[in-house]
DNA sequence: GATATATTTCGATGATCATTGAAACATGGA
DNA sequence: TCCATGTTTCAATGATCATCGAAATATATC
């Protein structure tokens, strides 16, 4: 992932209402949610939330795909793991490092 | 995590000289490094760099501390990963989720 | 105390972003 | 075709943010 696709990714989850829609959608699952779904979920109008909705679709958080009169949105889980990574990409010099700065997910896989 | 906390977090990630900052902690790892350094390394001028660190500090993602004439930087590892939960929390339901949603620093644990 | 180095604060400027009602657009069904 | 439903676009407004030189502050050394 490139810088400038991560500040993208990560402006596009630094707001509010945009921040609640994403995670409604992670939570949701690869089947997605229609607009209005979401709407109804986090008490977002609809201009806004359409606002919003193009945001995170822009910065490729997440996908859209017609449904009759339904638009279902889905979170891009491709993007989200690629943000991780960037996130935590050679962490510590790229030397095996302490439990300090073992992401949560590795950490919880260890200790499973 | 709050959201609150995490739309900060997120805001401070959200900004091409703050993710180089962070980043470069991320690297330099728990030792961190000073001020200066950290210009050095991004060509960020003092006054913006010193602007961005605050808000860095503000929204915990790094930790100073004062050494002598320096200043010291540190990339905050428990707020970083207390981020990356907070955006997967909760993945599809709850539910066993495939492999398309899940993490891929998991996936890389699993493959090793 | 005086000087050099490291970092932060101040302040003015330009730029970007969030909000939302009303209207427009798209689709499905009668 | 006509209507109901779902979603998006438009446009105006107010708010927040990024930049960086100059000056101020803090610490170490002589």
């Amino acid at each position: 992932m490139e810088t400038k696709a991560a500040v993208a990714a990560l402006a596009a989850l630094a707001q509010d209402s945009r921040l609640a829609v994403f995670r409604t959608l992670v939570q949701a699952g690869p089947s997605g949610l229609a607009a209005g779904k979401i709407g109804e979920l986090t008490g977002i109008p609809p201009s806004s939330l359409s606002f919003h909705l193009k945001e995170l679709s822009h910065a490729g958080m997440v996908d859209s795909q017609q449904a009759g009169r339904f638009v279902i949105y889905t979170a891009n889980f491709s993007t989200m793991n690629a943000l991780l990574g960037f996130l935590t990409e050679n962490c510590c010099g790229g030397n095996p490092c302490s439990p300090v700065c073992t992401p949560a997910c590795a950490t919880e896989k260890e200790s499973t």
